[in-house]
DNA sequence: TTGACATATTCCTATAAGGGAATACAGTTT
DNA sequence: AAACTGTATTCCCTTATAGGAATATGTCAA
């Protein structure tokens, strides 16, 4: 079995660091943006800025406005929701309240030590 | 040019749904895990285990401690935060503060258009 | 030593990728 | 109609899967 289609969740569409990059783009402005503004600001050849579009337009990631010959490309962030929140769980692996866990569990084993000791000497 | 090594980042090793299964399932123990009890709570073949740990080693996901014949697998979710913190760059695309600012903004033009309709009126 | 156990590695196959180049296609202007 | 513009699609190529089955490796026990 070879690996999930690019298209498959958000994960995988994610995954392509250029993918990102649009997406960031597509951020930033808080709007829509035509195809060649794209390819103009990230000097990426045109024919790999619509294919990357495709994807994230496939797993819903962007949706699509037409009007003329040109295509906007607004941004779906919610669509990011389930990674962000997937991440969350994990966050008691970096963040500062772990520390504090951390600094507790270890003051107590001294303080159980200490006692310890103390009883070793009465 | 094809997709990136699995390896390549945290984005690129957690597309893999069966590895992010594999995460949580460390993260629920908070603390080591032998191979075989991963195989037995998962119920997947051994070789797919140890395939899909190799993975999330390699891009320093998870550690490995070896004692006799066993390996134990602890994770290391610290390697997760770039991916918490990109996601958490689109969260304004779900929070609650985006309604707010929906209705705020939706209230400013009605409130505008009242505006202009007595404008014309007088 | 021999064998049982825990885990890793190898081989195989089908499938899909992303980039580059060329080209197709639809709408617009002349 | 013809030329031009904005964008999508197709073809080609190299590389990397993930799963299944079989096997290798290392360790402990009798």
């Amino acid at each position: 079995m070879p690996r999930a289609p690019t298209t498959f969740d958000p994960f995988n569409a994610v995954a392509e660091p250029k993918r990102r990059r649009v997406l960031e783009l597509l951020a930033e402005t808080d709007g829509e943006m035509p195809v060649n503004d794209i390819v103009a600001l990230l000097r990426w050849p045109q024919p790999m800025v619509s294919k990357h579009l495709g994807v994230l337009k496939e797993v819903g990631l962007v949706s699509v406005r037409e009007e003329g010959r040109q295509r906007f490309y607004r941004i779906n962030g919610e669509v990011l929701k389930p990674l962000y929140d997937w991440a969350k769980t994990f966050e008691r692996f970096w963040s500062r309240h772990l520390d504090r866990i951390k600094e507790r569990a270890e003051r107590k084993a001294k303080e159980q030590q200490a006692s310890k000791q103390k009883e070793n000497l009465s």
